[in-house]
DNA sequence: TTGAAAGCGCTAACAT
DNA sequence: ATGTTAGCGCTTTCAA
C-alpha cells in the first residue's frame, strides 16, 4: 500500500501539516526542513492522494472532455490537443464518447460533472436549453458551438468560406454547389451563411444541395445531386464528405478537377492521401483543444460569471490547395 | 453546492448510514425507508461523491487508458471500445496520449496509477522491465503486447498472416514482399514470424524490406524497395503504410493490382476509401477495447496474481478482400 | 433494521 | 516556522 502523508511526516520528523506545506507552499517552510521532507518523500516514493486533497480543497485536478465520436479524426485531434495541454498543467482528462447520441450526452455530462473541475464539450449535440442548464452548475467550455453565457472557442467559418470562394472564383468558377451537414449543426448554419455571403460578394452563384450525413457515405450520396446543379465546383461540409464525393465522382467517370473542382473543410490526415489530394480549409484542431484547456483553467480560477460570459476565442482556418481544384472547364 | 448524504438523511428522517446502505445494499434496508430515501435522493438530485467514497473503499471507479497516439485511427477505435464498455459498468475513463514517447509513457502511467483502480496499456512502447515494474504495484491489462505475468489481450497475428498468404497464393503469387514496422514493436516481430511460416508452408518466397515508420510516409518510403525485390505482392505492417505505398506506386505508374497486389493490416476506415480499395486483415479494434475492460474489471475483483497470470485473450483477424489484390501478373 | 462513532488521507484555520 | 485540531463526504464496524 502506498505511503501516506503521515508516513512521510514521521520519517522526516515533522508534522503532517508541515509536509503538506512543504509540498504546496514551499516558500512558507524552512529550507532545512523542506529538504528533510523532500528526502522522505523521495525515499518513500510518496505521491499525494488527489482524491483526499480534492475532498477538502474542492478541486479534483481533473477535467472532462466530451465528444460525439472518438473515431472521427477531427475529434481525435481535438482530444489530442486537450490531452497535451492538460498534461502540462498536471491535470488528468476524462474522455467520454457519446456516439453521436444527444440524449446519452446529457446523462454522461451529468455523471462526469461530479468528478471534475470542469468540462470541455466539443460539438455537443444537446439542445441550447440543456446546454445552458448544464453550464448553470458546472464549469463548461464549448468547442465548435456557442451558447448564451457559456465561454467557448469557435472557428471563423465565415473567413474560411471566404478563402475557399476566392480560390475558386480565381480559377474561373461562377457557380458553386454547397453540400451541407446536419441541419441542426451549428457549423452547418454558419458555413452556409459564410459561403453565401462570400459568393454574393463575388457575384457568383450558390447551389445548395440537401443535407447529408457528415460522413463518407454522405458524400457518396451527395455527389450526383451536386453535379446535377450544373456547378463547376463543390464545397462540402467536411473532408469526410468530400472524400466520399470524390469516390462517387470517380465511379461515374467524372474527372476532378477536370470537370469539377472539390473543396473540403477540416484537413484531416486522410485528405492528403485522397486521390486527387483534397483542397481544403485547414482548421487548427489540436490548437482548439489546447485553447479550450487554457480557457477552462482560466474559468476555474475566476468563476465570476461576469468574466466568463463573452469569453470566446476564434480560430482561423487556412486554405490548403491540393489537386482537387483546378480551372473551371470552358463551356 | 451539491447535496450531501447528510442532506438526504435529514430529509428522509434517517441516519446517513441508512442512506448509504439504501444506496449500495438495498436489500439490507426496510422497503418503506428505502422508498423514503429514494424520494429524498430524487428531490435533492443527490449524487454520491465518488472521491469521498473512494477514500474509504479504496476504489475510485475510474480506469485509465494509455495509448501512443490518439490521432491514429487504430488507437482511436480501441479507445472507443474501452469507452463504451466502461460506461456500461459506470466506470469513468482517463485517457492519456503519450505521443509515441516511451519515456513520457512511464511517467504518465505512474501519475495516472494513483487515481485509478487499474490501467489499460495499449501497444505500450515501454521496455519489458518498466512494464513489469509497473504491473508490480498497479492493476494493468495489456493490449497488443505481452509481458511476463501481466494479463492482456492480443491479436492472432499468425492466423491473420496465414489468411493473407492463402489469398495471395491462390491468386498465383509466389514471391511476397513484407514491409515491417518498428523493429522494437511486438507486433512487427509476431507478424514477420507468422508471415514467414505461412509462406514456408505454401512453398512461397518471402522478401523482407527494411523497417519503416508505421505511417503513410513510411509506406511511401517502402514502395520502391518493395517493388525492386521482384515480388508480385506486398504485405505491409498496417493500413496506413499500405495506403502510402499505394500512393507511391500510383505516382510511379505501377498498376495495383495489375502489376502488384497490396495487402494491409487493421482495416481502418480509410482503407475502404483508398484507391484501389485496400485488401486487408481486419482486426477487431473496438472489441479489443471492450474485452480489455472486462479483463481489467475481472482482475480488480480477483487481484490474486495466480489468476491473472496467464489470463490472456486472443482476438482473430478477418481477411477483407477489396480491389488492391488480384491475379499475379504472368511473367 | 437502524443509528452512533470512527476514520479514509489530506488541508486549513488556529495556536504556538 | 511549525504543530494541533477539526473536518471534507462517505462507508463501515459495532451496538442497540
Amino acid at each position: 500500500m502506498p505511503a501516506t502523508i503521515r508516513d512521510v511526516a514521521r520519517l522526516a520528523g515533522v508534522s503532517p501539516s508541515t509536509v503538506s506545506r512543504a509540498l504546496s507552499m514551499p516558500e512558507m517552510v524552512n529550507a532545512a526542513t523542506r529538504a528533510r521532507v523532500a528526502a522522505a518523500v523521495e525515499q518513500l516514493g510518496y505521491q499525494p492522494n488527489r482524491a483526499a486533497r480534492g475532498l477538502i480543497t474542492g478541486r479534483t485536478g481533473n477535467i472532462g472532455l466530451v465528444v460525439p465520436d472518438l473515431a472521427n479524426p477531427f475529434f481525435a485531434s481535438v482530444a489530442k490537443g486537450v490531452q497535451a495541454r492538460a498534461r502540462r498543467y498536471d491535470v488528468a482528462v476524462f474522455v467520454a464518447d457519446t456516439d453521436e447520441d444527444a440524449a446519452a450526452e446529457v446523462g454522461l455530462v451529468r455523471a462526469l460533472a461530479k468528478q471534475v473541475d470542469g468540462l470541455i464539450l466539443c460539438s455537443p449535440r444537446a439542445s441550447d436549453a440543456d446546454l445552458s442548464a448544464i453550464a448553470q452548475d458546472t464549469n463548461v467550455v464549448l468547442v465548435n458551438r456557442t451558447a448564451e453565457g457559456v465561454p467557448g472557442i469557435i472557428y471563423d467559418n465565415e473567413g474560411g468560406m471566404r478563402q475557399a470562394v476566392a480560390h475558386l472564383v480565381a480559377l474561373g468558377h461562377r457557380k458553386i454547389a454547397w453540400v451541407g451537414g446536419p441541419v441542426t449543426s451549428w457549423s452547418t448554419q454558419h458555413r452556409t451563411l459564410g459561403l453565401s455571403n462570400a459568393l454574393y460578394d463575388h457575384g457568383a452563384e450558390l447551389a445548395r444541395v440537401g443535407s447529408f450525413a457528415p460522413t463518407y457515405e454522405g458524400g457518396m450520396a451527395a455527389a450526383d445531386q451536386a453535379v446535377a446543379t450544373g456547378a463547376t465546383a463543390v464545397v462540402t461540409y467536411n473532408d469526410l464528405v468530400a472524400i466520399g464525393l470524390l469516390a462517387r465522382l470517380h465511379a461515374r467517370g467524372i474527372s476532378v478537377p477536370g470537370d469539377v473542382s472539390v473543396v473540403g473543410i477540416d484537413d484531416i490526415a486522410m485528405s492528403r492521401m485522397a486521390r486527387p489530394a483534397l483542397t481544403t480549409v485547414r482548421l487548427p484542431k489540436q490548437e482548439a483543444g489546447r485553447i479550450a484547456v487554457e480557457l477552462l483553467l482560466a474559468v476555474l480560477d475566476d468563476p465570476d460569471p461576469g468574466t466568463a460570459i463573452g469569453t470566446r476565442g476564434t480560430l482561423h482556418g487556412e486554405l490548403i490547395v491540393r489537386d482537387s481544384t483546378g480551372p473551371a472547364p470552358q463551356p
